[in-house]
Formats: structure tokens, sequence, C-alpha cells
DNA sequence: TCAAAAGTGTTACAAATACACCCATGT
DNA sequence: ACATGGGTGTATTTGTAACACTTTTGA
């Protein structure tokens, strides 16, 4: 006598429900956008984010997370629901929902040979490709939300590693919101928010006179995640 | 001879997928959450959030516009996607995903006779029932939603009528932040928005003096939309 | 020695806040 | 005549924006 569940909602219709990961990291440079061959028909061979279905046994935020670990082998990744893309035609292969989330990483903790191994590449944000189905409209959508996100939570930290100097948190915050701050009055600002702490260290790669290193206090930085900033800049 | 649509992912599972309706109404007094006693097992008969499953030639925010037209008449309304309640457990009645979406309506709009028919009240957020499934977790998370939205669009508009009293939206503020603010403050802020038409009409019906009524300049207010605002109050 | 990026302070302007009284009218 | 909510102005504080020079050091 097995424990068979009932389906009260047998005569309603079900659909096929996916996930897309809109994966953005950062190399010190310039924001990335993670993106692969889409290796299923329709549209086999084309440049696609990295998504798949949610099965049956996975929530769909599990899934995502599934994703995310099976190509870039991290876990505990920063990533948020982006919007439901339910349009009855978006898919020509059959009807399909799917459920954009992005996730911010620092690229140099990512597994490379991972990554390689399902030939995902990292793309400037200035030169993507064309993406099957509605994909580059999510990526504009998720654009919007990150830019909207770091006006009141100080995420920009989730794209840099564990050290690193003020000059390049600037150059993240510039390439987020595409202009450039004033060095001074930025750098007023971050250390007014009260989260970082300088080394002793040095960071020679970008300058010859080189840039103190800082990390974040986990402490602060999460009372400031729950508070929320007001990141005018 | 019909054209027979290949479906391409017919190795993969199908869920079932629904919206539910978090619809916010405001009658000058409070803010109050449209409800009704739920019309399908399990849990027939108890308080619940108004919502569908999605069909298979609807898009999900079709769904949701349909069971907001056929519940309270109304269409056009302000309705935004809140997030995806992706759990594998959350519904005992089978495996079920649904897209929360909260909707804005000025309550004197709705068709009375058509949301009485369906059993549907307006309950005050401050005494809200248990509902069934996570639906007050819904409730929760769109009121975090509305107000952060509510910082950067003016869409406390949503809620008003079509005229309305300087007092009266700041009633509504109130209510949605649950603070309270000078009402000179307010005032000069609100018409530095430069929004607001004046009119020579006055509602005397919470003084003696009486307020004088404003309705919105639709093309400044869809400016404002568009651009945001920064509405730190 | 010089090129290139890092680091530092002050002033002017704009916006937010705090605050108290008179007005109009229905009862 | 008085109680009730509507309406107005100003001073203070706070935060933002603009701006130029010195420091360090590898090449």
């Amino acid at each position: 006598m097995s424990a068979q569940k009932v389906d009260y909602y047998a005569s309603e219709s079900k659909i096929y429900i996916a996930t897309d990961c809109i994966i953005f990291g950062f190399d010190n440079e310039s924001i990335k956008l993670l993106v692969f061959k889409r290796r299923v028909a329709p549209f086999e061979g084309e440049w696609s984010l990295i998504g798949s279905f949610v099965k049956n046994d996975e929530s769909v935020n599990n899934a995502a997370k599934r994703v995310l670990r099976e190509i870039t082998g991290l876990e505990n990744v920063f990533m948020k629901q982006l919007k439901v893309y339910g349009e009855v035609d978006r898919d020509p292969g059959s009807r399909c929902i799917t459920v954009g989330q992005y996730a911010l990483i620092r690229i140099e903790d990512q597994d490379k040979a991972l990554v390689e191994k399902h030939g995902a590449v990292w793309h400037d944000l200035h030169e993507l490709p064309d993406l099957v189905l509605d994909h580059n409209t999510m990526v504009k959508d998720a654009l919007t939300q990150l830019r909207l996100r770091a006006s009141y939570q100080p995420i920009g930290f989730e794209l840099l590693p564990e050290k690193f100097t003020i000059p390049s948190l600037q150059k993240l915050y510039e390439e987020i919101y595409q202009i450039e701050f004033d060095a001074r009055n930025f750098r007023k600002k971050i250390i007014a928010l009260d989260v970082l702490t300088k080394l002793d260290e040095k960071d020679k790669s970008s300058s010859k006179k080189g840039a103190f290193l800082y990390k974040f206090n986990p402490t602060k930085y999460n009372k400031l995640l729950e508070a929320g900033i007001n990141f005018k800049l």
C-alpha cells in the first residue's frame, strides 16, 4: 500500500517552467555577463543565458542555485528573482514560463575549468551577442534592477574580491551606473558608510604608488543590508 | 491537415502554475486588502488571496488581469509582479508554483455588486485573518515592496480617487510607511513634484473648513513615473 | 626625472527638518 | 464662541557637489 498523493488540481493544465540566470561578474575593469551556447533545440548552438527547467522535486530558487553550481562551481551566491517571463509565445519550442534570476559573482572565485568545460564565456556588457528568445530583454531588465538595488543596498560589494581598493570599488559603481564619480566625494561617502576595514597591504597592480586594500566588516555590512542605504552618487 | 506544433521539451516535466493577486485599496482611512473564501479543495472555505491557475493560452500577467477583472470589474489597474513562490511543498493540493502580483486600486472604482457576488471582502491590514498556504507571507512581501516602490515612484496616487485632498494623500503615505509626517513639509514636497492641479472645489467630508481638491496632471505624472523620484519623507 | 594613479580638505549650494500660528466653518 | 482640521513661512541643519594640489614609486 503505497502513499499515493491526491492531485486536487487535476482538471487544470500544467506548463513547463524554467529558470534563466543572468550572471554578472566584475574583473576590476568592467561588468561582464556569463553566457553559453544553447545545447537544446530549437536554437541549439546560439548564444543564451544559462538556465534549466525546474524539476518536479526542486524549488524554483534551488533550480537556479543548481544551475549556478553546475556551471561555476559556486554556492552561496548573491541571487535575486528578477521577473517572470510568461508570454504565451515567448518560446517557439513549447509554451514555457521562465523565472529570470540575476546573480552577482566575483569572477576570480569561479571554477575556471568547469566554466570552460561548459563552453560558458564572459562577455562584456557593451558587446553582448544576440541572445535567444527574450534573453536580451532579461539582461536589460536585470541591469535596471541592479542599478535600482545598488541605490538602496550596498550590493556592489558582492562583485568584488575579499580584499579590494577604493578606486576599484569606484570603477565598479561607475560601471553599474555608467557615469563617472569624483574620487574625493566617492571615497568620503563610502567611508561614511562605516563598513570598511582598512588593511596594511597595498595593491600595486594598477599604479606604482599602490592603493590600500580594504575588506568589509561583515557585521556592519549585514546591518546595512537590512537597514538599507540611500546611495545616491 | 492540422498544423501540429512540435513539443521540443517533451522529456521535461510540467508543473501547475498559478498567480495570486495581493489587491490593495485605500478608503481615505486605511489601506485594505481584498480577500475571499477559497472555493477549491484543499482548504475550501478558508480566507485566501484571490488567484487562478495560468491557462495554457494566456500569459502570466494576463491571468492576473483576468482575475482582477472577474472580481472587481476593473481593467488597466496598476499591477506589478512581486515574486515567484516556488517551494516544492508550499501547496499540499499538488506541486504548484505561484506568481504573486500586487495591485493598487481605488476602492470607490470597484464594481461593488461583483465583489460581493464573489464573496470578496476588504480587510484592514492590521486585522488580517490567517490566510491559506503562504499567502500571509505574500502580503508581507508585497507591503515591503510597496514601501520600497513608493520611495522612487509616485505610486501612492494609484490608490486615490480622481479628485483628492492633500491631507488624504498624506494619510495614505502615513499608512504605507506607518509613520506620521509634518503636514507643512509634506505639502511642500508634494507640490514641488509639480504633478498636481488644484481645483476650485473643496471636500468638506472631513472638516468644516474643507480641503481643496486636486487631481494630477497625467502628462507630468507619467513623466515622473518614468524618470523616478526620490521620495524620502 | 617624470608619468600615472592615490590620496587629501574646504567652500558654496541645495535639500531636509523642525517648528507655531491664523483661517474658515459647522455646531 | 468654540472646536476641528486646513493652510501658510522661516530659520537651522544636513548633505551634496564642485573643485586642485601633493604624494609615492616604478620605469
